[in-house]
RNA sequence: CCGGUAGUGGCGCAGCUUGGUAGCGCGCUUCGUUCGGGACGAAGAGGACGUGAGUUCGAAUCUCGCCUACCGGACCA
């Protein structure tokens, strides 16, 4: 009998491409003994994450320099694959693609503020005149200038603008492979309004787009309210994927609710009724400057009343920050925060809106007044901290702490505490500031149920940046009144690379990477192995076939590679689905190796065509 | 920017304490054997020991300076 692959009647190698009429190339099976490629067996020592270790190992990528990456004949498929799926999602979207030199002038920086602002994170570079030029980080300038000399008319909008492209940022510390790189691709979509409502419908046309990105790349996301903030927009999600290595962290609630710490507002706590708290009383409290010597000191000497134990949660900590402004300038602010709770500082900065630091020694020696370790918002039954004060100093409070709640604090002097201080009754405060760490199982303040905690990678951000460089630049439209109207703008990033990276950390296992089907370098490894030579026969034969079908296959023609070494490299580059060809071939049998569900399955050579086709 | 660690063939490392012919594994080349889990034997190619100065008859090794990289942190619309 005949094995039974021979019933197939596969066409002669005569069809080892296919040509694309079209664009009148011609497609090829990649060939491993052609491809541009050597596996490293061991990890590369500056290499920290998975992903990182793994491109590397896998010869997608190789480091250049600290931070900057050059892209082999593998890498590069991968983030092409990455690209076209952005590319038709962006056309779906409407938005047309533009490209712009990465080396720029500083002249459109310099009018928009952001030569000065960027500061050291910025590539900058001379011609041989001299003459300022940078690396563009990023090009919400060039965009709005192109569109500036362009149209001139409501008529015209509204627009999208894409690009797809290399940008530079000198990190101070680049990290892990690609997801913190110095060089680095993004997509970068602009939205050009006449008003707001048109800016609301762009900016949904890009978040869906968005969602549609993702999903097609099998990638796990979390929309997460951000902070508008130093951009000057009005409204910002950004797109996090969950990831242990995340540099972000965000937080989201059993019903729905999603956001970045930075981002996330409290609504000050109800009224409660104090009428049954005792008078304020100092107690002398030696040596407790800290919450957990004061809850110490309180649990060994005081009773609580009803009973039970003090916790730090009865304790408001006053802490001293200083807000830096961007042109240096800086002032003290103290915001009451209750005990049990720190300061975080990316909260902190996103709520005012500047560099926040804690005060030095000498920011105390120059206010006499507080006593470290025993800061309260009042002395001696009076106010003491507020601007209205003799202190003059600014007084703030976490939210949490609601009118008619008691309080043991600082009474401004040394070992002296204060308890049952009532907010409203004994103290007052200048306002809010909601910049308390969050603790895993607070209430969400949208009320969708407690929050968690996690860490997540940034690969979107969309948002609506408004007029602020369509009025620095000014990019002014004529209205059907015939009046100049300053146009609004939407701004939608997607890290290209970034996504390979994430892609290829949340997909991969300890032999190698593993990657979803719409971006893997090939549908199908082919790997033939000893040597007998009908076993490449029949795998050139089935390589052909399948890529008539239109599928594309990597198939392993190395001769006398001995198949450890094959299935080793097949594990390593992460194509999907392996079909092996090999001893079991005398019986009609091939095996078809699944890396994503990690089982193989022997079949005879026909049904595994056809498998491999659907 | 702060802190830590390290620079020796393409990659991973030893050698440095106690100065004296530069070594190992992987990878690479050739020949032969092997061929379903990173095979084996034999023979090869490949090194400014980061850099500058110093000590010494002699420096990868000792001394001082510098540079660079990696890791942690700060920072990162």
């Amino acid at each position: 009998m005949p094995p039974t692959w021979t019933l197939l009647k596969l066409d002669p190698p005569r069809c080892r491409f296919k040509e694309n009429k079209q664009a009148n190339i011609v497609a090829m099976p990649i060939r491993l003994s052609q491809l541009f490629f050597r596996s490293l067996r061991e990890d590369p020592v500056e290499a920290e994450v998975d992903s990182h270790k793994l491109l590397v190992r896998s010869s997608y990528i190789r480091r250049a320099a600290p931070g900057i990456y050059s892209w082999l004949p593998l890498g590069l498929m991968v983030k092409s694959k990455i690209e076209q799926i952005v590319r038709e999602e962006m056309h779906n979207a409407g938005a047309q693609e533009v490209h712009f030199p990465a080396l720029l002038p500083k002249e459109p920086y310099e009018e928009s503020g952001r030569w000065e602002e960027y500061g050291d994170n910025i590539f900058r570079l001379q011609d041989r005149k001299k003459a300022d030029y940078l690396l563009a980080p990023t090009h919400e300038e060039v965009f709005t200038l192109l569109v500036k000399d362009l149209y001139g008319s409501y008529k015209d909008l509204p627009l999208q603008l894409y690009q797809i492209q290399t940008k530079y940022r000198d990190e101070a510390r680049p990290r892990a492979g690609l997801l913190r790189g110095r060089e680095f691709i993004m997509k970068d979509a602009y939205s050009f309004d006449i008003d707001d409502e048109g800016l609301e419908a762009s900016y949904q046309s890009q978040r869906d787009a968005y969602e549609r990105i993702f999903q097609r790349l099998g990638l796990e996301y979390e929309i997460c309210a951000a902070d508008a903030g130093a951009m000057g927009g009005s409204k910002s999600e950004e797109f996090l994927a969950p990831s242990a290595i995340g540099e972000d962290t965000f937080v989201r609630s059993s019903g729905g609710f999603a956001a970045n710490v930075e981002a996330v507002r409290f609504e000050v706590a109800e009224k409660v009724d104090s009428s049954n708290v005792p008078v304020a009383e100092v107690h002398h409290s030696p040596e407790t400057p800290t919450i957990k010597t004061l809850v110490d000191f309180s649990n060994s000497n005081l009773s609580r009343h009803p009973d039970g134990e003090f916790t730090a949660a009865d304790t408001l900590k006053n802490v001293v920050l200083k807000l830096v402004q961007a042109d240096g300038k800086s002032r003290l602010v103290i915001v009451g925060i209750p005990g049990d709770r720190d300061v975080d500082q990316k909260r902190a900065e996103a709520w005012f809106g500047c560099d926040v630091e804690q005060a030095t020694e000498e920011d105390f020696k120059n206010h006499p007044e507080l006593v470290k370790g025993y800061i309260g918002p009042a002395k001696d039954g009076k106010q003491f901290l507020g601007l209205d004060t003799e202190s003059k100093l600014e007084y703030l409070l976490d939210p949490r702490v609601a009118e008619g709640s008691h309080w043991i604090t600082g009474a401004n002097a040394r070992e002296k505490h204060v308890y049952n201080l009532v907010f409203g009754r004994d103290f007052d405060a200048d306002g809010i500031a909601d910049i308390a760490n969050i603790l895993p199982g607070d209430p969400s303040p949208d009320g969708s149920g407690e929050l968690e905690l996690a860490r997540g990678i940034e690969i979107g951000h969309v948002f609506q940046l408004g007029r602020k460089y369509a009025d620095a630049l000014g990019l002014k439209v004529l209205d059907e009144n015939g009046k100049l109207v300053t146009v609004t703008m939407g701004s939608y990033g997607i890290g290209v690379t970034r996504i390979m990276a994430v892609l290829a950390e949340e997909n991969h296992d300890d032999k190698g990477l593993i990657w979803p089907e719409s971006v893997a370098p090939a549908d199908i490894q082919v790997v033939p192995t000893g040597k007998d030579e009908e076993v490449y026969t029949v795998a050139e034969r089935l390589t052909a076939e399948l890529e008539q079908a239109g599928k594309t296959v990597l198939i392993d023609d190395r001769a006398k590679v001995s198949p450890g070494v094959k299935f080793a490299d097949a594990e390593l580059i992460g194509i999907p689905k392996i079909l092996i060809i090999g001893k079991g071939l005398a019986n009609g049998e091939v095996e078809i190796w699944d890396r994503v569900a990690n089982n193989r399955q022997t079949v005879n050579v026909e049904s595994a065509f056809y498998q491999l086709l659907s």
